[in-house]
DNA sequence: CGTTTAGTTCGGTAATTAGCGAACCTAGAG
DNA sequence: CTCTAGGTTCGCTAATTACCGAACTAAACG
């Protein structure tokens, strides 16, 4: 019943980052898998295959494609070939809503620069306002991120330590 | 020249959407240009269709798309059988960000739930505490949408009046 | 009533994607 | 050097997606 949940737990995150981050089923998954199910030591390669039930092939594919993304990263252990696959820290994965949140700062910015040379009428006054508030609200967005990355840094160093 | 900007404007933005909300490359562009060009009084479907070079037949689906998406909306004028479409304000497009947010809440309480229970040795804490912390972070989120959209809506409204 | 305008629906096609198995590669063990 | 464990790469297929044109519908005008 435990097992069930478990189950039920990482089908809910594989269709959650799926659409989140546009990523195939079998990727969105793996991943959930690691983060339910591999935070301890890590899980290899094989175990994956055998988990998934999918191949060799495909396994690999989508671990490289989560690699190339930084949602996952591995280590290795002296004396042993196996690579331990593990979700990255959350720090790291909050990284990416970073980029996504400057690139949308980016293009505010050329956005408000355009209504600023266009803008005619006091009807469409209203445009260039909203675009302000809006930036207001995406670099209060920034600052958050920003702060809990630290946040969530400063928790994983104090763990590394303990170690 | 201006054009040409206008032009850029509309493509990063296409480009911009299709990966965040995971839209067909059309709906993507319609959504830029009505978001840039169809500020003031709307587009039509023709307008639309000339502009974005398409088939009246894919014009039609990316724009029912786009309003099952809540993301544009339409409205008519008396004695006028068209309907002119905008993109929807930005409290709207917050709102889509909002139940976002409030999945991912949920997601996180079930984690936390399943964590509480099956955390055994100390080493798996860390894991516990993070997920305290990122739900910490989403509902700072979840707060900075909240406020960020009655903003909006009072700029909008204030808007409504002087017309 | 027929015609026009404004848009929808349907069937098809070309392009893309997800996953597979089989062959291949490569570092280390013996 | 040979073998094996631990993956990777390379076609291939099945499913899905994006868009199209042609036929259709529905409201309004004359």
């Amino acid at each position: 019943m435990m097992q069930e949940e478990k189950q039920e737990l990482i089908e809910m995150f594989g269709v959650h980052f799926e659409q989140l981050y546009n990523i195939p089923p079998l990727a969105s998954r793996i991943l959930g898998t690691l983060i339910i199910d591999g935070c301890k030591s890590g899980l290899t390669f094989e175990e994956l295959v055998d988990k998934m039930q999918a191949s060799k092939s495909s396994i690999s594919t989508n671990i490289n494609l989560l690699l190339k993304m930084e949602k996952i990263y591995y280590f290795t252990v002296l004396g042993d070939r196996k690579k331990y696959f593990k979700a990255s820290p959350l720090s790291q994965r909050l990284n990416n809503y970073l980029t996504l949140v400057n690139n949308e700062l980016l293009l505010i910015d050329k956005i408000i620069k355009y209504r600023e040379k266009n803008t005619c009428c006091p009807q469409e006054k209203i445009n260039l306002l909203n675009s302000y508030a809006y930036k207001e609200h995406m670099e209060k967005a920034e600052q958050l991120l920003l702060t809990t990355i630290t946040k969530f840094k400063e928790i994983e160093e104090k763990n590394q330590l303990n170690k």
